[in-house]
DNA sequence: TTTTTTTATGCAACCGATTGCGGTTTCGAT
DNA sequence: ATCGAAACCGCAATCGGTTGCATAAAAAAA
């Protein structure tokens, strides 16, 4: 690259000054005369310069390049995080490089590693497998600026941004008991992850709350890939006491899920409700359509690089990991309504976090 | 960044060498001894040494880094290339620098020109609106590769990896005809795209071929996106002879399609045909589910990243533009048959071109 | 022992842009 | 005419790693 450019030294000598003059002249410095810095700003114009990017990297230590890394690109939320991203990015001056992990603990570790030699910060939704974070730490001692979406890394330093996962969960399955559900199994993945932890703890909130009785078998922790929501799928229902709805914690459950259901024959709604913690608009096109979230992707990908480009450019040090939660709602469809109301009702559940989280989730009949 | 990071200096200090001797024994060079050389490694982990990425940029030319524009992220082809990209890039040791255009060719231009001081390569899926090539010239001025997909610049000097839309689209076409359909009408985007361009004469071949009175008004080019699609969809719904069938020549029209119709209360398939030249696999699952294409982004994306690096890395200059084109299947399904046959056929439509074109497309009725 | 080769290492330039510091010129002030 | 202060500009170092060339030391040949 970069074959037959042009740099400062050529429109110096075109110009016989030297090439800090034609620095300075190119970023209005005060030092050069007007006439000058007009002078070098005509020659580099005729001889297209462009400023040599590496060279300023090398100079300036920084790249404006933010790093992303997620476990996977096919999939509608980390698309919505990432076009987020993406439009900050673009509007502060930066580029995004991004990787994804395809769900592997050691292939977010080659990228992290990979990445942190060119990038002046970082955002990363870990992998489904990532259980240790020391390869985050090279980012902290060069102090890089590190922002985790949606699955966080609790143990490390850096901002969070996340969804309101537990509350949401409780709104969701508070709904499907009202809706009449009594055997609700909920299809998640490792707890580990915070994701999947804090929505285990809503449901079950939620349980005890009603007075239903819990049934360890009944939280399935199979994954949340396709795949591995079809094995959790098919694992509750063979059991001898089947459940008659499914909480499915990821778009990608939701998914296996509704096709396995299609298939096995058995109608959405009212043989068994599904809610899906799933901002995919896709749900609503479904026949019948599927409860899900809204959609909070860009809002949680442009907070979490407007977090990150702010440190980045921020020289007072004292930036302390902020957490920021993204409240979010539920929409209800038919498919956690036993009877398929014409009519619908828009009401609105209060969430269960009384005092300390005052944003409501807010629910929409649809 | 590169805060507190050791450099190569770092080490010749400790071990009282020089960096020339450290540089070279990293690299195994072979003018240094083997104990020097295990020394200088050794040195090198215990002080965590990682070498500086910035400079080596600087000093090779290069930066393992090849940029891509697309002209949305929300969009499940794109995406599925740049899963295929980000693979190959992935393995080959390359990282991708993703911008999106928004379609606008306002924005290409600025992604273009701010990629070009640090991208080894680029892929380009042009925008909508493109229909100047200028912004490319300063990549092959410096000999940069460039690799358009999907939507191609013909006149600028640079691999191309296209779909066999002509070929597609008259299969397609043919298939409505032959489901019964009488009157077609295809809602795509501007003649000076490719894609719209070829679709358009495959529909045209089709529609003459089967003796079928052409009529310019269900040509209906309002463009490519999901509003666009919904304004050309009302367009030819709102015409004195109304379609009886939709060619929807992109997923996001052919989604705008879906949702019309379904809020119309029309039946997609008795009272409507609709076919998609898509490859999103939502198709099948929505009911009825709709005819469309097989999944081929992954390919293309691996393909277009395999192009670039391979140019990236072959020294000799003699890479004339290769053209590459993709066969592709049409997947048959409820959609675009009048009856919802439950005993589901088999068969196979030639390709159009005879002698040409010998991958014909496969049709698959699900 | 002397000369020629081989082996191993260091010096310094380079990639291109930035910038502290010092030097020269200009010009008004004394 | 002399001095001091702006106003302008260039030298050289720097960012960190790479590499051609020279050199020194060790080994081989004479």
């Amino acid at each position: 690259m970069k074959k037959n450019s042009t740099t400062i030294y050529d429109i110096a000598r075109a110009l016989e000054v030297s090439a800090s003059t034609v620095s300075r002249a190119l970023r209005n410095h005060q030092d050069i005369s007007a006439e000058v810095t007009e002078k070098v700003k005509k020659m580099a114009k005729k001889m297209k310069y462009k400023p040599n990017t590496l060279a300023q990297n090398l100079k300036e230590r920084k790249t404006k390049v933010i790093g992303v890394i997620i476990p996977e690109i096919i999939h509608h939320f980390n698309m919505s995080v990432l076009n987020g991203i993406e439009e900050v990015a673009f509007r502060k001056g930066y580029h995004i490089m991004v990787t994804k992990t395809n769900e592997s603990y050691q292939r977010e570790v080659m990228n992290a590693d990979s990445l942190a030699g060119q990038v002046d910060g970082l955002l990363v939704c870990l992998s489904q497998e990532t259980k240790k974070y020391d390869h985050f730490r090279t980012f902290k001692q060069q102090e890089i600026p590190l922002v985790f979406f949606e699955r966080v890394a609790e143990k490390v330093a850096g901002h969070r941004v996340v969804m309101n996962d537990e509350a949401i969960a409780f709104t969701l399955t508070e709904h499907l008991i009202k809706s009449g559900y009594q055997r609700i199994a909920i299809l998640t993945g490792g707890d580990h992850l915070n994701t999947c932890r804090s929505r285990i703890k809503g449901y079950r909130e939620a349980i005890s709350r009603y007075g239903m009785t819990p049934d360890e078998s009944l939280i399935v922790k199979t994954g949340m890939s396709f795949q591995e929501g079809r094995v959790g799928f098919q694992k509750v229902m063979s059991m001898e006491q089947k459940p008659d709805a499914i909480f499915a914690t990821g778009e990608q459950i939701a998914l296996a899920v509704y096709s396995e259901t299609k298939k096995m024959g058995l109608h959405i709604g009212s043989q068994l409700g599904l809610a899906a913690f799933s901002c995919d608009p896709l749900l609503a096109l479904l026949e019948p359509s599927v409860t899900g979230l809204g959609q909070k992707g860009f809002e949680m990908g442009s907070m979490a690089a407007q977090l990150c480009i702010n440190e980045i450019e921020n020289e007072n040090k004292s930036t302390k990991s902020r957490a920021e939660t993204l409240s979010n709602e539920l929409i209800i469809r038919k498919s956690s309504l036993k009877t398929s109301a014409d009519t619908l009702v828009v009401s609105s559940y209060s969430s269960f976090l009384s005092g300390k989280n005052s944003d409501e989730s807010l629910v929409y009949i649809y």
